[in-house]
DNA sequence: GCCATTCGTCGAAGCGCTTCGACTTTGATA
DNA sequence: TATCAAAGTCGAAGCGCTTCGACGAATGGC
């Protein structure tokens, strides 16, 4: 292994030297910086991490909880992280990767200096990880929005706007009666923040414009699928616009509706609250309302990391939802 | 922070004392250790991570190369991630994520000591980091097969075998004219080893068997999928077996098929290549030949690790396909 | 009853890096 | 020309942990 002392040497000067080129922190001479320069790459050197954690302090390591658990679209879940480690690597630093059910790696990886900040993804409104989050040294940014985020640093889409946006869209088109397709009854149940939020938007929208609307949880399979649209129409049969908040549900919903001979875009109006991409390979490219995973995950780790630098207060930012018309 | 000296004093004894209890490298007598333990408790005290890096020359965390680029079906890869993280976490390991295009993130993560082992996920048939993982001093486990898997330890399902398998099932239910619909173009252009192992096993039984047998990669998109079966039954029109290895392609392609008025599973018959789980959920339960994403990665952390510990040599693993009949 | 082991513990060295004075040199200012 | 500040560099002190060698005490064999 080369060390700082190796990469000294070979430039003739000291370790110190060394790090203050590599780190920039004092002013070294054009000439020095050349020389120290070259012996890096000549001897390829590399920091040892561990080192320089020991002696700085700084990780340069973000920790990423993600939800491997059911219900979850995995696809949208992608984005996020995708969003996080692109944005992360620019700004040189790595990512550790939590899951949701180690519920002890928030308390490992922060309490044994393994990472500088924390990114917690699909967060619940009463999140039992959240007391653990407040306690620990390192900042934090949920995706998600919980019910007292106090002290807590939250980014999202918007979701309770994205549920009103939804029904006062197919409002708008002239639909009377509508009805909201979720996530799956376990994500509900769990009161994942996006569902609750989404189905408030939605419910407000209702009683401002004093539609019939219904609200379905909707598993993801053809089955589940089928069972909601009926449950809908079974209630109210006189529903023609679906806002559907549940990517995975999304094909077979369409495939149910046409089933019952119900026809897109002409009998009834489908507006997806999905990722723009999952929305276009639909059977019908659909209207939908985009969930920017990968925006998301950057603004979390801009909002992380600024937080390291300049100890600033916590802050919530929710992102407008934008529907793009398509069917 | 609570180091570890506090803790000695606490417990009155020395800091190496301490570390021993903690790594169980000598023999500590019963009390010592309980009152050891004591005072951990009660500071609860985590070592850290950087130091016990810097000292001991092992993090404790594995790198993952994670796909997170087109045509990659997502939830494969996350079943392979949830497969990797549960069981690093079982052996007490943490996971870095790395991504398939930061090539140099090998390099740095490896050189500077962040990782003690690499799994490195869809590898291609000539894979151009493979040379660079050559020149690492930490064990690799590649999730995939190289042309040249030399002093490299591998593991997969064994593709060629279901392809193989794909075919003879086909064959042995009849089917004279059958078709391989594979990933995307994208994927097949590049030579991924998953891909061209598939065609080569499908190749095989079409020689042995003389069977009428048509390759084409298939889009992962409604109009993609149309395509490609359009092109297969346009080039073969008998063709009443197909073998589908893209789970994206999956519900497009049955709704292709129904469009031209072919049932499944009376006038043509479907086997999936693809998780379980995704076989299940389409509109018909499909035949299909499981990919075991948890399975595979937990074998990698397996792998790397028995690496880690005795120096083993490289090795490659290759699990035999499994088919279930479903239609 | 003596020597050789084994057991349990400690002190100290060192892992590779950052950072804080402090020192020397240079240039500008009065 | 004397004085001071700034620029550039170095040495040394840690950061918190592991691990090696050493040492006293307890144990066993003869």
């Amino acid at each position: 292994m080369t060390t700082i002392e190796d990469v000294a040497k070979a430039a003739g000067v000291s370790a110190s030297t060394v790090s203050y080129v590599l780190s920039g922190k004092r002013s070294i001479s054009a000439p020095t910086r050349k020389r120290v320069e070259q012996a890096i790459a000549d001897l390829s050197y590399r920091p040892h991490a561990g080192a320089r954690a020991l002696a700085s302090s700084r990780t340069n390591v973000i920790g990423l909880m993600v939800p491997l658990r059911a219900g979850v679209d995995v696809s949208v879940v992608m984005q996020f992280v995708t969003g996080v480690v692109t944005h992360a690597r620019q700004a040189d630093h790595d990512v550790l990767l939590l899951t949701q059910d180690d519920a002890g790696g928030l308390e490992r990886v922060a309490a044994g200096s393994m990472v500088d900040a924390i990114i917690v993804m699909d967060v619940e409104a009463d999140d039992p990880r959240i007391p653990i989050l407040r306690g620990l040294r390192q900042p934090t940014v949920l995706i998600g929005l919980p019910r007292d985020p106090a002290g807590l640093s939250c980014v999202d889409l918007d979701f309770e706007a994205a549920g009103r946006l939804g029904a006062a869209h197919l409002a708008g088109a002239g639909h009377r009666e509508i009805a909201l397709l979720g996530p799956p009854p376990e994500v509900m149940a769990r009161h994942t923040s996006y569902a609750d939020r989404v189905i408030r938007g939605f419910r407000h929208t209702r009683a401002e414009r004093s539609l019939a609307a219904e609200v379905e949880a909707c598993e993801t399979t053809p089955d589940g699928a089928r069972r909601a649209v009926d449950a809908v129409l079974g209630r109210a049969p006189g529903t023609t616009g679906f806002l559907v908040h549940n990517e995975r549900a999304l094909p077979h919903v369409l495939g149910r509706l046409a089933e019952r001979g119900l026809r897109v875009p002409e009998d009834v109006s489908v507006v997806a609250l999905c990722p723009t991409a999952v929305a276009m390979a639909q059977s019908v490219p659909l209207t939908s309302i985009d969930i920017p995973g990968e925006v998301i995950g950057g603004v979390a780790v801009d909002m992380v990391l600024s937080r390291l630098e300049s100890k600033q207060p916590a802050e919530s930012r929710l992102l407008a939802p934008v529907l793009t018309a398509r069917d």
